[in-house]
Parts: structure tokens; sequence; C-alpha cells
DNA sequence: AGGTTTACT
């Protein structure tokens, strides 16, 4: 409030001088004419914020219906709002997990593409919709693929339903060419693209072994050699961003003393969001910044003022290992579409250049484009809500790019041995449509929904919640060798998971829900409250489903309440285990554990407390392998006899 | 004895 009268920086173009202007009557009439409209153009034509307003004026709302678009909904609603001239949740709104700002006035409906496949659980024609814009389809994300092939049974059933693909250039033909009719006609695309500045892409003669000194080197180069303009660099992740820092940092004292300054800075995920904010400030005269950023920066961020680029070739990626059921994340060799993309940030303002720190053969040798998600990702949970959905043969189901069989194969067989797919390969009932129902990973929903059977239903709902935070619990401030003792208090003898349980208690117990608390203690507040309204969600789905939630006082979590004769823990641990008997392992008098067939060395990650503990045979939530170690993390001791008691036909198909 | 691209139900 003591700031309102700052002054801010506009953002934003007026609607008017937007690209996508010129292109209205087109856009309206393909809409109008055309049961599926793909809209090329980048990131800032406008057509998040403009599109929606011109369909609600064509009168897409009249009779009650709303437009869908399924777009980074808490930003891009509030500025249509704002344009619109309404208040956020009116004519406008939006909707995210935790969060629906929409009322019975809203029109223009933004939400994740996530959220809109739930709706279809329970209106699988999505009636409610008129028009649905599926936002950066070309980054084909798991749930926006899922969802055009969901949309493509729709439309089908209702001609009147209009859907528009938002995409880039590279990659529309694929659209149009899947959503082509029997008539197979053409002319659906709309090109609304802006003028982009030319872009001059350098490579290098010949192949570099450390592409980061190179980098380096290059930034220097630069700074010497070129006028204004501030430098983006791609490299792969947090580690070696912040060794570049260092590097930049070492070399600035042998500038010439009348050079310019050089200000290095990075950006990834990870990193604090005010920190974040650091690379959006304008440079100020006579200073040039250089990000050291990961693939952030190549769509989900946009950084005004870059004039160079330079790509280090290779990008990080996520895939699953369907033969082994480990998840890797590895340096990969980017696409050309990737390099593109990297390279187009240098053009945004002026002319640009971009400098590849590898060869002109090794670009052409490179992938046209990234492989799909689907094609690389553990396919259990999409599987389940697509036979939720009431599509049986997945086989059969018109994937924009249809998954490698062994991922399809892989996913059953984990769903038929926990109990949600039965003999015939059909959901079961009541287990597998609520497994697919609950916004949780099976092997976690399976271990909810099994936990009134070891009468331990609100000590799961709690794991499950602080499980779901994916290691964000602990905060790291500075010195780590103070966060080791604060995190050994709740340490519990069995495992990490009792563990998670114990901080949870404590967290609204003790620490009365406090930030204060929170940082005594080396928690991060903001997850622990995200904790909370996790665990509410998933009880309000227990309540649904006519489960008895309601919470007797548990009393703490580390005293031992007895329930049927078998210590609490104990319940828990092989609650644990019925929906977690495929990620097993058994520690090696070394320290380090191996999967159940011995095949695979797994360490436990630095987090758990299982690593520097011993254990015999344990479970343990996630199991990634990056660099040359595969790490598991959450991890909680068992009995071996367990594994075979709830996992009985998972170990059968196995052996 | 040591760590994870980015989205999200």
């Amino acid at each position: 409030m003591a700031d309102s009268d700052t002054f801010i920086p506009s953002l934003h173009k007026p609607a008017a001088l937007l690209p996508i202007a010129r292109h209205k009557d087109a856009l309206l009439y393909t809409i109008e004419t055309k049961q599926v409209t793909i809209v090329v153009g980048q990131t800032g034509s406008g057509k998040t914020t403009q599109l929606p307003q011109y369909l609600e004026r064509a009168g897409y709302c009249n009779d009650g219906k709303l437009i869908a678009v399924t777009q980074a909904p808490t930003t891009v609603a509030a500025r249509v709002a704002q344009e619109v001239g309404c208040q956020l949740g009116q004519q406008v709104g939006y909707s995210i997990r935790f969060e629906d700002v929409t009322s019975a006035a809203t029109k223009i409906k933004f939400l994740t593409d996530g959220l809109l496949l739930r709706e279809a659980l329970v209106d699988p024609l999505l009636t409610r919709y008129s028009v649905i814009v599926v936002d950066e389809a070309h980054e084909r994300s798991l749930s926006s693929d899922v969802l055009l092939g969901v949309l493509k049974k729709v439309l089908k059933r209702r001609p009147e339903l209009r859907v528009v693909v938002s995409s880039a250039t590279l990659v529309a033909d694929e659209f149009v060419r899947f959503f082509a009719g029997e008539d197979g006609e053409e002319g659906r695309i709309v090109n609304i693209e802006g003028r982009a500045f030319p872009v001059d892409v350098h490579y290098l003669s010949a192949a570099v072994e450390d592409y980061l000194e190179r980098a380096i080197k290059t930034v220097f180069e630069i700074h010497a050699d070129e006028p204004e303009g501030d430098v983006l660099v791609f490299l792969t992740g947090r580690d070696e961003i912040e060794r570049a820092i260092e590097m930049v940092a070492d070399r600035l004292p042998g500038l010439p003393k009348d050079a310019d300054a050089l200000v290095p800075l990075p950006l990834y995920a990870g990193l604090p969001t005010e920190q974040q904010m650091y690379v959006f400030e304008p440079t100020s005269e006579g200073t040039r910044k250089v990000i050291f950023a990961t693939n952030i920066a190549e769509a989900s961020v946009t950084i005004e003022g870059i004039v160079f680029v330079i790509d280090c070739g290779f990008v990080k990626l996520r895939a699953y290992n369907p033969t082994t059921g480990i998840e890797t994340l590895t340096a990969t060799p980017v696409s050309q579409a990737s390099a593109t993309q990297r390279a187009g940030r240098a053009g945004r303002t002026k002319p640009g250049k971009c400098y590849r720190l590898y060869t002109e053969s090794a670009f052409e040798s490179l992938p046209e484009t990234t492989i799909p998600e689907i094609q690389r990702s553990n396919l259990a949970p999409i599987i389940l809500q697509l036979k939720a959905l009431g599509i049986d043969n997945i086989a059969r189901f018109d994937f924009l790019t249809p998954p490698p069989a062994e991922l399809i194969v892989r996913a059953l067989e984990l769903l038929y041995s926990l109990g949600a797919l039965d003999d015939y390969v059909k959901l079961t009932k009541p287990l597998g449509t609520r497994i697919a129902e609950i916004a949780l990973e099976p092997m976690l929903a399976k271990c909810l929904l099994s936990s009134p059977s070891f009468s331990c239903l609100s000590e799961m709902l709690t794991i499950a919640a602080m499980t779901s935070l994916q290691g964000n619990v602990w905060f790291s401030h500075g010195s780590k060798k103070q966060e080791e003792p604060a995190r050994r208090k709740f340490a519990v003898e069995e495992g990490d998971h009792l563990t998670l349980l114990n901080v949870y208690q404590a967290f609204v117990t003790k620490g009365k829900r406090d930030s204060k608390w929170c940082q005594q203690h080396y928690l991060n507040f903001r997850s622990m409250i995200r904790a909370v309204s996790i665990r509410n969600q998933l009880k309000r789905y227990l309540e649904r489903f006519g489960m008895d939630v309601s919470e007797s006082l548990t009393g703490d979590a580390s005293a031992v309440l007895r329930a049927g004769g078998v210590p609490k823990e104990e319940s828990i641990r092989r609650c644990l285990t019925s929906g977690y008997f495929a990620h097993a392992a058994r520690m090696a008098p070394d320290g380090t554990f191996r999967t159940v067939d011995g095949g695979t060395v797994l360490h436990a990650h630095p987090s758990s407390l299982m690593f520097n503990r011993n254990a015999d045979w344990v479970i343990f939530t996630e199991i990634m392998e990056t660099g040359d170690k595969t790490y598991i993390r959450d991890v909680t001791k068992i009995e071996k006899s367990w594994l075979l008691e709830y996992g009985s036909s998972f170990y059968h198909i196995k052996s």
C-alpha cells in the first residue's frame, strides 16, 4: 500500500497494436465455419488475451455457454479481466487446483488442461463450453496431448463445439493432419505471426570438449566486441549455472578499466522468486546483463532486451524406462525446434545474434523435434484417466503420437497389480474408479484408499499430502550444517514417511501453522501450507466416496498407538507396502540398495533418513537416475514378507 | 557422504 505511487513498467502493448488484431475477421470466420482452427503465432502475439474476447463479443457465450482457455490461468486471467473491465471471477475467471475464481457470470474461463480433463470425468462431452482454446499445444505436454485426443472424440458428438489449437509454426501441420476430417480439407491454419527481427546464427568450426568454458569465453568476446544488449546463455541445470557465474566473477578483474560492467545472473525454477526477479530489471546505462538460464527461458519466461543468445545445445529431459520402471533425468542434445526457439529469443526487440556451441553439421544431425512427453513417461496415471472417461481400448485411442507399446504394457501391469484393473483390463469398482478420481499418483492413491483396513486413514491422508510436496519440505537458507540437526529432531527410526507425518503433526500443533516456527525448524512454510490444502482436498474426495473420515483425536504420531494389537507405525508401514510393493529394495552391506531382481544399485537420496542408517528391506516413493547414480527418496523400512502379502500378483508377473 | 528441466490434477 505504501508503494501505491510508484510506477510499474507496462509489460503489454495496447490491444490494437498486437499482431492478432489484423487477423480478427479471418479468425472469426474460420472458427465459425470449421470445427477446429489452428492459430499459429509466437508468445506475445495476443492469442490468449485477445481471442477469447473476440469470441465472447461474437456471441459464443449467448446461450449460457463458456469459453475455456487452457493457459497459465492466474496471470493471463487477471490481465484479460482488466482489459474487459470486470472484476476477476465475474465475466472472466480462472480455476486451478486449489482455487476456483469463477461465478455464475463467468463467460471466459482460464484453467489448466489437467483440470479440464478432470471436468470431463463429470461431463464427458464438456457441454458447458462452446469453444475450447488449447494453448501452447506445440509444447506437447502429456496433458495437452491427451486433451486433444479426447477433444477429437467429443467433436464427433458435438458438431457445434469449436476447438482452437494454438501452436508455433514448426508443427502446425501435425495438428491439421490430426484433426482432418473424412473430407481431409485444409485451410484451417490462421497465421497471426508478428514480425520477429532477424537473428544471425553462428556455429563453432570444430566441436569443443568443455562447452561451459567456451560459453564463458564467448560471453567475454561479446562484451568486448559487440554493441549494447543483454546476453542469455542456455545451460542444463543449477550446478552448471552456479559454476558459470563463479567463472564470470573470477574473470571480471581482467576487464579493461574503462569497460562496461558485466553482471552475471542465474535463472532456474528452483531459484526463490525474489531472486528470479533480478533478470527482469532493465539494465542501467553502461552495464550488460548475462543471464545463465535453464530451459525455463526457452518458452515459459520471456526476458526483454536480450540481443545475444549462447546455446550449449543440451537440455535435461525426463524419461521413463519401462523395463526397469526407473525415471531418468539426463542431459540430452536439444532438437532443432528447440535450438530455433532458443535463437529466436535474441530477436524480440531488434536484430540479434545466436552463438551455438556446436558445429553446423552437429545441428543438421539433431532430431527435428523433441520427443513428446507421452512417449517417455509413466503412463499409469493417464491410462487410468482415459479408462475413467470410458475409453477402454487404449491401444486404439487416437493419440497425436502413439506411445510405445512397452510403456502401455508396463502401466497396465502395475494398475492390474494394484487392483485398479481386472482380468479383462477394465476399471474395477469401486477401487479402480476411485484411484482414477483422486488427484494422486496411482500407488499413493492405493495406499490412501486401503488405509481404513489398516486403521490409519488420518495418518495416510497426511503422508499422501506431504509426499505430494516432492521434496520441498525442507528449506535451506544458507548453512547446511544447521539443517541436518534440525531435521533430526523430527526423525522417526522407521523411515521418511513417518518422519514426514511427524513434521506435519508438529506443524499443526506445536508450530501453530506459523511461518516463524517453520524458519526455526528449517521447514518451508509455503510447502507446509500447501500440504494442509492438499490434505483437505484428499479428505473431501474420501468423503465423497462415503468413507468415514471423522478424525478422532489422533494425538502425537511418534506415540505408538495400538489398533487391533498392531502398533500404529507398523500399520502405516504395511499400508504403504500395499501401494508401493513395486518400489522395493534391500540394503547391501555397503549401505547402498539393490532392486528386488538385484540388478540395479540404488542410493538413498542425501535428504533421506536412510542415507546414513541401517535397514534391510525398504519401500520408496520416488526413484530417479541422474547423471551416473540412481537415487531413491522417501524411504521406509518394511518386512520382506509384506511384499508377497500385498504385491503377490506384481511379483508373479515379474517372475 | 551429498542434490532436480518445468509444468500440474
